[in-house]
Order: C-alpha cells, then structure tokens, then sequence
DNA sequence: TTGTAAGCGTTATCAA
DNA sequence: TTGATAACGCTTACAA
C-alpha cells in the first residue's frame, strides 16, 4: 500500500539508489532523470520513511521533551518555545508528562531513548540529584540532555535557569521601596529549588535594609492557586500580618489575591502582591499583578539550540542563567495606601 | 558504542534471533538461557531500537498531535488527556503547533506521516474542510485522524465535539432565570464553528423566552484576553448597554471582567458574567468564574480511544458529543443586584 | 528449543 | 551519471 523508493525505481526503471539520490535532490543525478523521477514520485503518493531513513543515518530529527506538568502555564510557554525552535531547525518535540513523579520522569527518559531521540530536554527535571548525575556521567553519553530549571540545587550537566535570587531579591526591594516592612513570602513546594532561590532573593533583600527575618511570614504553597489561598489564610491570621507579599508564582499569587479577597481586604490598597513568570493572563488578574517575568520562550529556544549544538559538537555553555525581570502593574502600591 | 541484539548474541554465543525472542519473552525459549540473555542485556545496557522495530512491525507506537496553541489553557488540559492515556497505552506523543494556520496544520500532518505515526489527532483543526476532506478520502488511509473540536461546520471523519449548543442555552437560561434580559454574547473568531454553536444557544435560549434578538449585544473577542477586553468596552459604551454577558470561553470572560473593573462596574452587582471551558484557574478569578465545563480530559481520552479502536479495526462512533454542564460560580447574580 | 535467513525502507560505498 | 550491494537493528517465518 505504502509506495516505497523501489515502487518508484521500478514505475520508471531506473535503480532505486538512483532514486534515492533523486528524491534527496543529489546533484550527482541528471536533471532531467531527477524530474522524471520527482514527478513520478508525488504522482504516486510517496511519502518517505523517516523511520527507515533514521534507521540507517542513526538520526531521529526529534527531541524528547519531559516536564512535569503541561497545563502549567510557564511550563506551557516554555514547551511553545522549545516547539517552534524545533521545528524551525527540522526536528520534531515527542512530549512526556512526568507529573512530577521522579520514576516517572526517569521511565519518559528511557522511552525516549529507545525511541532514539537525538536529544533530550527535561523542563523542571524532578529526578534525584544522582539519578541525574548517572544520567551525564553514564557510558552511552550519546543522547545530550538538557535541563531547563532544575529542581534540585546540584548543578549536573547542561541547564537553562532564571535568575531566581536576583529576581526575588528585586520583587522584594520592589515591595520595600512603597514602604513595606511586614512583607512575607509564599514559597512553592518544598523540594523546589527555584522557590528556595527566590526566597533567598527575598531575605537579603530584607537583611540588605536591616529589616529582621520573621519565620511567621514564610508561608508554603504549591504549584497551584489553591496553595497560595491557603497560605494566605494563614498569612492573615497571624497577629501582625504582612502588608504585601512576594509570591512563588503568579498562580500562587492569584489564589492568594483571592484569600485576600474573601475577607475584605483589598489590593494593593490593603495588600501588596508581587508574583512570578508573568504567564499571559497576569496582565488581566484583578488587580492586573505586579510580577518578575521569566524569558520562558528564550529558555525553550535556548535549550533546542544548546542539544543541537551539542549534537553537532560545538561548543556550548554549561549553565545559562536568563535574566529576570520586574513588571510592574496594579497589584502593589504604596504602604498604608488604603489610608488615601 | 550502542549494543544491539547482535552485540548480546555474540556475549553469550546464542544466535541473535533466540535472542530477540527471549528479550521479547517468548515462550519459545528456554526458561534459563531467558534469564542468561535478559541479565546479559541489563549487564550489557542494552537499549532496544524502537526505530528498527518499528520498521518491520510496521507499528511506532506513536500518535502525531497537532494542536492550535499550545498555551491555551483548554488545549493544554485536552492534551494532557491525550498524553495521559496514550502513556498508559504504550504510545508516545509527537506534539506540533500549527498556529492556527491551515498550512502549517497540513504541513504538520506531512511530517507525521512521514515519521509513521500510528494515528493523528488534530486538536481543534483548522485547516479547510475540503482538504480535510481530502485527508480521510485520501487513497492512503491508512494514518487515521481524529479531530477534537472542529473549528468549521461540516463534519468529516472521526470527531469529539463539546455540546456547544446546550452549553449556550444552559448559560443564557442561567442568565434568564436571574432575571437579566439584556444579554450579551461575546463571540470567538468569526472562523470558530465552536462559538457559531455557542451563539445560537444563546439566541435560542432568548427566544424561548420571546425576547427580541438585539445585534448590538453580539460583540466579536478572539481567543485571547485582550479580546475579551475589547469587546466588553464596546458593549459598555451602549446606549443601553447589558447587564449580563456570556462569553465565549473563560478567557475572554476574564477580559471580559477587567473592562468592567476598568471602569468601575463590578461583577456580579452591575453586572454578570458566564464564561466557557472551566480552566483550572477559573475558580480563582476575582470573583470566582460562573462557566460552562467542557470534559476537556475525557476528550482526549476518546480521541486517543479511537484511534486506538480504528487502529485495531474495531467499530467507533464517527462523533462523539460530550456534554456541557454549568458550573456556578460568583460572576453572576441576580438583575439589580447592585441596588441591595 | 534454537538457528538460518529474509525483509522492513532507506542511505551510502563502491564500481561501472 | 548510474547501478549493485551492503548495511542499519530488529522481527519472523521456516528449518533444524
């Protein structure tokens, strides 16, 4: 059913190498034979087999993408970025789901490989520091991993980070600078590293200023809304509550805008918020918020183009740290605002 | 550097094809040379071809996606759906963004086939609906195609399609039964048959009740927020503008509320608002999003279902319609609200 | 229970 | 400029 190069050779009778090189363009076939044969192949349907091509030139043309979560919203624009750039370079994204789960993550790994990936990328990489390290260090270095945020401290191999320290530590003085002195912090899961970054952002912005750390204004979310709502509630509760909060994530903080909302406080006249990523509906949250935007598309690009580099042997930095940066909109405002 | 079948054969002096069956736990081999062969492949780090495999079962064990936007929050949760059950199935997914743009759709198809995947799912298809036709009439039809959400009217191939229609009426009649009787519509891109079938939903809901269809109240969004936006300014500066509005998903609904914010209106008081998707983020808006769900998981299920049953030559139903149901939240509340 | 050999659809290396 | 032919790494009759 399928027709194959020697359906081809044999429709025109000529060898099906001959073919072959016609269909690839060689210039070592005469043109008019070339036509001939280009002719005779759309007219008969025939579509080339990347397997069996792959098979013999022991390329795929494919990057093996597993994240953790694809309805998160960073995650989903960093996939968008690594997609593009992929295509655009002629290679296709095979798209694994870890849900987090390390066993998982380590299962897409090996399905990839099988599959004879040319690359790998791993978005928020939820593996176990060695596991990762065997995963550089092992024998067949062959398929080139990459890692965008890493979730653990250790560096290992090739990664794509933000610079979480500086961008807490600007959300902070950012807080800090319309005269908040009670700011708290909702940190994301516990086993992330980039939330440990961006709370190490926060506390020397504060120490910078003199300011004492309260262990009372650390609150833990997740990685959804729901966790910042709660932390949040929790946050209010206290005795002498925060008068703004940086938040682990935009969606942390649209929960916890939320819990904030439930009660009766405002934003920002009665409660700064500050998140993080600048996912595309930030700019409509009610308020519009305040965020440090992460270069989420650059980190896909960037991760494609350092597996291709490798690929092709170039040379290519070990740790990229993209710049993150401040976006100031509605959801934070000026200590004692709601005096006004 | 990669050990193939052979590579084992010759570690152990057994042909390579005994080999092959005992990997492949063939009962045709004895129970000890299995285990002998099977600890020399874990001891040897084989990794078996998937690509040589699948070149003589003529099988990859892959589904080609091609969705429109990746970072649509509905999209990414159907095609969670989709990576979900195909992970438990034993297939991978190829993931390709078409933009929206026919001819990268149709590119993209190209480019599966070429790969060989087992199946197709096309994620709110986009391209015209003579070249759909086209791909299910095609001589080789041999990929099958499921298309979850087609964006035109007439119907081709295998579907998953959302009750659409009674999603309109349920929000409009939700509307009605709060005494609002001026009622807005904010529409997708004219090119969504999806909105089309919202649309008249909501016009059969109103003249059910004999109220007047009133073209203002029709305004045009997009799929993002900023058509939301947009549109709700629009119908705002109406001589008589609408107490309520139900838009076309929860995104325009959110930009949607930021207009009306913008301009001091507040929801639900001045004004209510039904959204349609149900995204995870939903119930976080401020206020919380009254909507319309879509099974957005259960479509992806389905759809890799029946490529699945296609595949395996079993009877599928041509078009599955999953229900909608209305979700109620805080954006909607009773006409003159604002005055208690 | 094991081995031999053909073949999947290409590319690539030689010769011609 | 073209043609044989040998891979690529596997599955699978068919034989032994």
């Amino acid at each position: 059913m399928t027709v194959s190069i020697k359906d081809i050779a044999k429709a025109v009778n000529i060898s099906y190498s001959t073919v072959s090189r016609a269909l690839n363009n060689s210039p070592r076939v005469k043109l008019e034979t070339r036509e001939l044969i280009q002719r005779k192949a759309v007219e008969m349907g025939y579509l080339p087999s990347a397997i069996a091509r792959s098979l013999v030139t022991r390329r795929t043309n494919t990057i093996g993408v597993v994240v953790t979560k694809i309805t998160d919203l960073f995650f989903a624009e960093v996939i968008q970025g690594i997609e593009e750039t992929a295509v655009i370079r002629g290679y296709s994204v095979i798209l694994t789901n870890s849900d987090g789960k390390p066993d998982y993550e380590l299962a897409a790994i090996q399905t990839l490989r099988e599959r004879r990936v040319d690359g790998i990328i791993l978005v928020a990489a939820c593996a176990s520091t060695e596991a990762k390290q065997q995963l550089f260090a092992s024998p067949e270095i062959e398929t080139p991993i990459v890692i965008i945020n890493n979730v653990h401290q250790q560096h290992v191999g090739y990664s794509i980070e933000t610079d979480n320290l500086g961008g807490g530590q600007v959300a902070t003085q950012h807080l800090l600078d319309l005269g908040h002195r009670r700011i708290a912090y909702i940190a994301g899961p516990s086993s992330e590293w980039d939330s440990v970054e961006r709370q190490q952002g926060y506390e020397q912005a504060l120490q910078a200023v003199g300011l004492a750390l309260d262990p009372a204004l650390i609150a833990r979310g997740n990685n959804f809304a729901q966790g910042g709502l709660i932390a949040m509630q929790q946050l209010l509760a206290l005795p002498d509550p925060p008068t703004a909060v940086f938040c682990y994530n935009d969606v942390t903080a649209l929960g916890a805008m939320r819990a904030a909302y439930a009660v009766g406080r405002r934003v920002p006249q009665d409660l700064s918020i500050v998140g993080f990523d600048d996912i595309a509906l930030a700019p409509y949250f009610e308020p519009p918020l305040t965020t440090i935007a992460q270069a989420k598309r650059e980190m896909g690009e960037k991760a494609v183009q350092t597996v291709l580099d490798l690929l092709a042997g170039e040379p290519v930095v070990e740790k990229w740290v993209l710049p993150s940066t401040l976006i100031v909109r509605e959801s934070t405002g000026v200590f004692g605002g709601s005096k006004t």
